[in-house]
DNA sequence: AACGTTATTAGAATTTAATTCTAGAATATT
DNA sequence: AATATTCTAGAATTAAATTCTAATAACGTT
């Protein structure tokens, strides 16, 4: 009985998570290179075509893969375009975090967290503009369940990381849900408008302007 | 020879502007309150089920219009959508130009800005979600053109308005493109947030914080 | 290296949903 | 009242997503 496989390449590995103690599956190179392939080729589609414009023949054709294969390893439409977000997510994930490990201040962390989203956007431009432009929609509940997972395990990395600097007094102390939306939020609001062609200076323009910002809002 | 109406029922008049002088289109009561329930049957069914799970069909039974009726009106699914997206947009910006002619400050003007924001999406969670959910793909030509040019529009607006505040130097003076993102950024990340559940805490509990944050950025 | 097992691929068949079309009813215009 | 236009209905069509069946390839076992 065939079964639509779940375990995508996952490049990263949760900080501090061990290997789950799991009954291998065994997974074959091909495999992960189709899935790839056809990954690829769906991203291709979505910035060529749009998101909605896109159909499975032409991720498809693009991937020179057939509809069996891609109803094999993803199981539907929505399925791809998940896992493409995922991936998207855990890629910047790792990241942030290699970055924040080589900062040893409030104000350096802070303005490493908006450079590194800036700096991600504006080198996978492809990928963030499907990232904001699938936003919400298209997750299945298995997925949904996981990004909520890892968000939350990013989160708290982000608040374990910061809590010494805010125990001892060197960044103000907002609560801390918000903290996120400070910090990154006008970059990604600049972001999404330079993405979609309604503003001309990249983004890379204005990240040193955007860390100021933020850490200015977060001085204590 | 049939052809689907592009006018919408406009809510706001742009402020400046005046009635263009155009060979004017009889408008029926009619055909504006069944565009109206179709609008609102549309939107109760992207609150409920979601955009993408949303059908043509079910926007029909639950407006009670035929299938006919509906592409008479709007043309495609998505025009419906986009017809939405715009309303919404419109009524947002309506609003906050109603609330900047009672400010005579920087301070007042910038704060009035998040606050109104925030009170907008709090007073039409579902309309928020939906503009947020939506974003980027859904718009047709004609829709895309219009959006533009409103977004321009106000954008100007709120240029205008700034201009004697930040020449008597009572703003910071960052490039103007960026004002938008550094005010309204982080309170829309965290309203996408709370919109969709991930964050508990009603966006109106931090109204007061995120305009104080906004005038911390943006004082000189 | 032959065998059985399971994963993978292919593409035809089916199902579902969007859109178009044709005709008739309602409303406005003269 | 006659005519033109807009609007409504629902059947017919088209397009796309998904399912299904069978063949092929990879792998572990002997």
């Amino acid at each position: 009985m065939p079964k639509t496989s779940t375990d995508s390449n996952i490049r990263s590995l949760p900080a501090g998570e061990s290997l789950p103690p799991k009954t291998a599956k065994p997974v074959r190179a091909k495999t992960l290179k189709r899935k790839d392939q056809i990954l690829e080729a769906a991203l291709r589609c979505f910035t060529a075509h749009g998101i909605a414009a896109t159909t499975i023949d032409l991720i498809r054709s693009e991937s020179g893969a057939s509809v069996g294969s891609l109803y094999h390893h993803f199981g539907s439409k929505e399925a791809i375009a998940s896992a493409l977000y995922m991936q998207g997510m855990e890629d910047h994930f790792l990241r942030l975090r290699t970055a924040l490990n080589d900062c040893h201040s409030a104000e350096q962390g802070v303005k490493a967290i908006v450079k590194t989203y800036c700096e991600w956007i504006s080198e996978n431009p492809d990928w963030a503009r499907f990232i904001f432009g699938s936003r919400g929609e298209a997750l299945s509940e298995e997925q949904e369940q996981k990004l909520r997972q890892d968000n939350k395990a990013h989160f708290t990395y982000l608040q374990d990381w910061f809590r010494p600097y805010l125990d001892a007094g060197e960044l103000k102390d907002y609560p801390f849900s918000i903290y996120h939306s400070l910090l990154v939020g006008p970059a990604q609001d600049y972001a999404k408008h330079w993405l979609s062609g309604r503003q001309k200076k990249p983004l890379r323009d204005y990240i040193e302007l955007f860390c100021e910002a933020a850490w200015k809002t977060l001085a204590p």
